[in-house]
DNA sequence: GTCTATATTGCGATAGAC
DNA sequence: GTCTATCGCAATATAGAC
């Protein structure tokens, strides 16, 4: 029937992690979940770490890509670099569920393993938002008033968040499955209106 | 030596909860650390369950009591209220240093016992900011093609995310003491900006 | 590649002496 | 109120049969 217990472990392990933590989830319960045998654990991944490390380095995957390819458009302005940026990190996020669990898990509580591979993702991001803002702002497209890192976090905060708090938010609000999209064009059409010059 | 062992417990047991989360500790730590004996959280907080409650309680209060206070000012204006809102919240983390830990923590990964009080609480601060937001928008204040939900979390992203990113951010960006209400002013006075009608 | 059986450690909790 | 000692259990991990 299972034609690939690995596979079925990482699926299996993936929702857990995400709903409970590292520490939350035995490796007894990802095996009675899977409905496999609880050595295998160790014949896949050595460790319950290992099985941890395997599923975070798939989650992380398609969001440290997508920093990545947006980092090497130098050909297009500022705006359109944030644009694209922001309309990746929703697409990523409607691909991909459980992202957002692991990533404010481990920002909240660093495993050590996770750690510094998020560190490194946030240093990025905020390498590549402070530079957009920074040339948008010699090229007058941003008010100079601005304060790059404040309106950095500031962006970072408007589209994390939501899919932060959206299980919560899903308890007392009704999203449907165009939220994901409609929420970040909302969002980001307001933050470009915070960071742009006055009309005159 | 210890006067109060009681308050060390919860002390000690704060920092251990916020930075490892309720599963990533155990009570021996805890009293390891705090250099009390194991059986004194059962005589104190009768389980591990109910110092985290203690814990959580305790946390969770000046943030609780803000809101509400907040949502009685009915007299001053939107805009005053909502200023009014930003600015409690910078000061309640300046002096809740492991707040949005717990908030963060139980965003990601409810307890069962915090849960219950952080959706109580983010539903009432939704509903606090909708209410401000749609006045605003009757009043003229804000734009009318504005949607209401959607700049609710986006307020929300603004003003949480940088507390939460924050032990992160300081790895590779100085933030000073003063910190806290400079971002807290500065985000949201860009929050402002892009919600309210264009300039003529 | 999957199983059973087991080694070892640490957990939360409490009984009872002081 | 604080201690020692211990119970019962679940944790991770692995040795070895199949």
């Amino acid at each position: 029937m299972e034609l690939d217990s690995r596979k079925k472990i990482i699926e299996v392990a993936t929702a857990l992690f995400a709903r409970k933590g590292f520490a939350g989830v035995s490796v007894r319960e990802v095996t009675k979940e899977a409905q496999i045998n609880v050595s295998a654990i160790s014949y896949y991944f050595a460790s319950k770490e290992g099985l941890y490390q395997a599923v975070l380095t798939e989650q992380l995957a398609p969001i440290l890509n997508a920093v990545a390819f947006v980092r090497e458009q130098k050909d297009i302005s500022p705006v359109q670099r944030l644009t694209l940026y922001a309309g990746n990190i929703a697409q990523i996020h409607a691909n991909s569920p459980f992202l957002s669990r692991f990533m404010n898990g481990e920002l909240t509580n660093p495993t050590g393993y996770g750690g510094p591979i998020i560190e490194q993702h946030l240093s990025q991001a905020y390498q590549f938002i402070t530079d957009a803002l920074q040339e948008g702002i010699e090229r007058g497209d941003f008010r100079a008033d601005l304060n790059i890192t404040y309106a950095a976090v500031s962006l970072a905060g408007i589209l994390n968040f939501f899919f932060i708090a959206k299980p919560l938010l899903q308890k007392f609000l009704p999203l449907g499955a165009e939220a994901n999209n409609e929420y970040t064009t909302h969002a980001f059409a307001l933050y470009l209106r915070g960071i742009m010059p006055s009309a005159r």
